[in-house]
DNA sequence: GAATGGCCTG
DNA sequence: CAGGCCATTC
């Protein structure tokens, strides 16, 4: 009887989650991993145009982290660490993984 | 023409 | 995030 409408916020969740791992998914993926949305040309459009809107919040967010390491006087760029305490890692853990969906340990770029 | 990406706005 | 617009690609 709830034959999905259109994308819910679960999807949505769904969908920061895969951004984790595919920053520039193809329409074709997408279906693959949302077998329970009906896709058409406006969803799909759609769900692409989250993740150019994650891409967008991502690259904001790394430059605002750069700056800031380059004010900081960083010239190396081995000496740049991302750890799970780093106000970068809490951005984007609270914009992607609000809630901890995905367990995540510890990144260093 | 439809599909995408980038950029900008609200 | 959604809307709109322009450029690129096919």
């Amino acid at each position: 009887m709830h034959i999905q409408e259109g994308l819910n916020p679960t999807h949505l969740k769904k969908a920061k989650l895969m951004f984790f791992f595919t920053r520039y998914p193809s329409s074709s993926l997408l279906k693959a991993y949302f077998p329970d949305v009906q896709f058409n040309r406006c969803i799909t459009s759609q769900m692409i145009k989250w993740f150019s809107n994650f891409r967008e919040f991502y690259y904001i967010q790394m430059e605002k982290y750069a700056r800031q390491a380059i004010s900081d006087g960083v010239t190396n760029p081995k000496m740049l660490v991302v750890l799970r305490d780093s106000e970068i890692f809490r951005v984007l853990n609270t914009h992607y993984n609000k809630g901890n969906d995905f367990e995540l340990k510890y990144t260093v770029l």
